[in-house]
DNA sequence: GCTGAAGACTTAGAAGCTAAAATTCGAAGG
DNA sequence: CCTTCGAATTTTAGCTTCTAAGTCTTCAGC
């Protein structure tokens, strides 16, 4: 069923082990799948967490950032549209503005044309952050998959993509918001 | 680099081309490989989610348990050795600890042979509740590698299990603990 | 018996979140 | 023109869970 976290974790082939020993029905090779999946991700999000941090951005700045430079240019989006991309409260939105406003990320102003709207822009440095951010990524992906043949890689994404529709297709915009850093 | 959350969430495809929009050094085989991942994950943690929150118990708890579990017979271990493998703090176990003995999940008394020990104990309904939650991941987990061969799924092992090493070593145990329910 | 170290607990405080009330503005109807 | 309704945002209060630092208890060595 996956994994869990931190130092002195045992290997995956002795967790899998001792979920066999507690649990009779399991399928180990299901459960390898599964397991290493979590811990993969697992590692990637400490990953993405150390380079966020040495940019001076948290996990949450880091979300916002990412939704509005994916609306595209001119990188601008209210609170309320936010809060939904983000599946958070609008409540939790205006913190978080708040917050990113003082650090100089983005800026909060109201629409001229209804000013009960309120226009969350991306700054010069928000984006630039974005971008570094996106440069250590990268090298850190390609890093990872390095041992990967092209072909592997077409195999593994193909792969995943067929798993993630079937999910989405059982479960369709779940909207939950149970963590993920990217 | 992944992906964020919940509703209104754009298809895998819109999210690699806007990313490629906006960044143009990005592989989009990579990112494919890498968003898919990310997303495939958190779906699973939802259902996991959903299925403890189902049988009453949160996903703290759920961390708790499956490590007395791994543990082995007799399910019995120190609030600092749970701290450890969890990746808490000991002030962060004892408050988990007093919830779950209120909820009946588990039980703490004092090791006589040394009394400044605690020994936390899984109580035979925590020790259901996990198996419960196990019997629910699993046919959650078939169903999702359904479409897959034998084949595809021992490939589909050893190549993440080949990636999790790279990261492993080149991270070795991070003790992060960023996110993750399993 | 005293002292130090180890382990668990307590307290204080931070980060985030939600729910619900308050605010502000635009639009529609009398 | 004024009023009222509704939508979007912010405010307030409170919850959960975490960390850091200090305290208490107990064992072990001198």
């Amino acid at each position: 069923m996956g994994d869990t976290s931190g130092a002195g974790e045992p290997t995956l082939e002795e967790q899998i082990a001792a979920y066999q020993r507690e649990f009779q029905d399991l399928d180990p090779q299901v459960e390898k799948i599964v397991s290493a999946l979590s811990r993969l991700n697992r590692r990637m999000n400490v990953a993405y967490g150390r380079q966020t941090a040495a940019l001076g951005i948290g996990n949450t700045d880091w979300e916002v950032l990412k939704a509005l430079v994916l609306s595209g240019a001119p990188y601008r989006l209210g609170p309320g549209d936010l809060a939904k991309r983000l599946g958070l409260t609008p409540a939790a939105m205006t913190h978080r503005i708040d917050r990113m406003v003082t650090e100089g990320l983005v800026t909060r102003e109201r629409d001229e044309s209804n000013r009960v709207r309120v226009i969350v822009e991306l700054t010069a440095e928000g984006r630039e952050k974005w971008l570094e951010a996106m440069r250590l990524a990268t090298v850190f992906e390609e890093d990872l998959l390095q041992d990967l043949s092209p072909e592997d890689r077409t195999a593994l994404g193909e792969v995943l993509t067929r798993l993630l529709r079937r999910v989405e297709h059982a479960q369709p915009d779940a909207g939950g918001r149970l963590s993920d850093l990217d």
